[in-house]
DNA sequence: CCTATTTCTTAAACTACTTTATTTGCCATC
DNA sequence: GATGGCAAATAAAGTAGTTTAAGAAATAGG
């Protein structure tokens, strides 16, 4: 019972479930470790289920023809992750989300997910408000990619994750700002 | 009647509604005309309310200290538009949208809106599919961003959305794909 | 504790894109 | 048919960020 408490309080955010609604939830979702470096969903196989992470840290990137890796996003406990294109299109995956530490997720498979909004239409409520929150984060992401200048991607990025960029290395967080990892070491080491 | 027929096409893409559900969800519709450059939301105003476009055109962007103009989003008939983060959070806006043609929208109140939600559980869903599209699009946006040169984001951009883009000047496409009108100028005819 | 491998730093040459300025074309209107 | 005003084109100079490469520092593994 013990690994389903932080998606319950989770749920308890936006929506109140019964008891049973509680049971029948859970009953759902599986329970995965991950180690260290290990992949959760590779690039350009199908997405059949989103994530909740319980316990480490995950990022789902993109790797180019041309070698480069970039970084859709990080999810730490708390956070659900998934390539939502690929899920919800049912089509290959664009990115990999692999462990970055090692990790514990609650993986709740597609059909699950639409027998559960099925059967528990508050869910649909609860699922409402985190791509309305989703989308409005990446609205402002995207706004800020055209409007800043690196240095202050970096500085947004800091102050808004600032345990998640604490336990990135340069590499990581270059990915994800869209710059190279020798030009974020140029910004850190000249102020 | 005739202005609500292509708003109700809309719900119908997801959800079915009973006549007596489309009655209550239209009476809350408060239809409105905008002339050509006229301003539906100021930015710094408080954004009160979300807009289905029946006709037209519009635009949000927004304009920063220096005198840029950054474009969040276009919108056409069919489409949803509002400033999301501060119509969720009741923020004052970071945009303003503005008609480039003349347009006729369907404007649908917070206060209404939540009250639809609350009356019209089916809207959940409804909104809910709309908030994935819309993660998803901005998603990959972000990610084209990151990853793609301004030419390719320009080629993307008039693939993706012709009939838009036919619309629009060069200043316009130039301030959504956050480069300058020159620089665009100079894609164009480079090819 | 030593070595191997990855991560970070630094710097010079390069490129994509911006800035500024001038010119050209395009309709709208009197 | 001239005139004003805005959108687009062009080009030269400047800048933010990349590339490449080499060395220093940190970390992991045996």
């Amino acid at each position: 019972m013990k690994e389903f408490r932080c998606v319950l309080t989770n749920l308890e955010k936006h929506i109140q479930l019964t008891p049973e609604e509680v049971n029948l939830f859970i009953s759902h979702l599986h329970h995965a470790k991950l180690q260290k470096q290990e992949t959760l969903l590779e690039q350009a196989a199908f997405c059949d289920a989103i994530y909740f992470v319980n316990e480490g840290m995950l990022r789902a990137f993109s790797l180019a023809e041309d070698g480069k890796e970039h970084t859709v996003m990080f999810a730490t406990s708390d956070w659900w992750i998934t390539d939502m294109f690929a899920f919800v299109k049912e089509q290959k995956s664009v990115v990999s989300i692999e462990a970055l530490v090692p990790s514990s997720v609650l993986r709740l498979s597609k059909l699950d997910y639409e027998e559960l909004l099925f059967q528990i239409p508050k869910l649909e409520r609860f699922f409402r408000i985190l791509m309305q929150n989703a989308y409005i984060r990446e609205q402002r992401r995207s706004m800020e990619n055209l409007a800043l200048p690196a240095k202050e991607k970096y500085e947004i990025f800091k102050n808004r994750y600032p345990e998640i960029s604490k336990q990135l290395n340069q590499k990581q967080i270059a990915s994800y700002l869209g710059i190279t990892p020798e030009f974020l070491s140029m910004i850190r080491n000249n102020s």
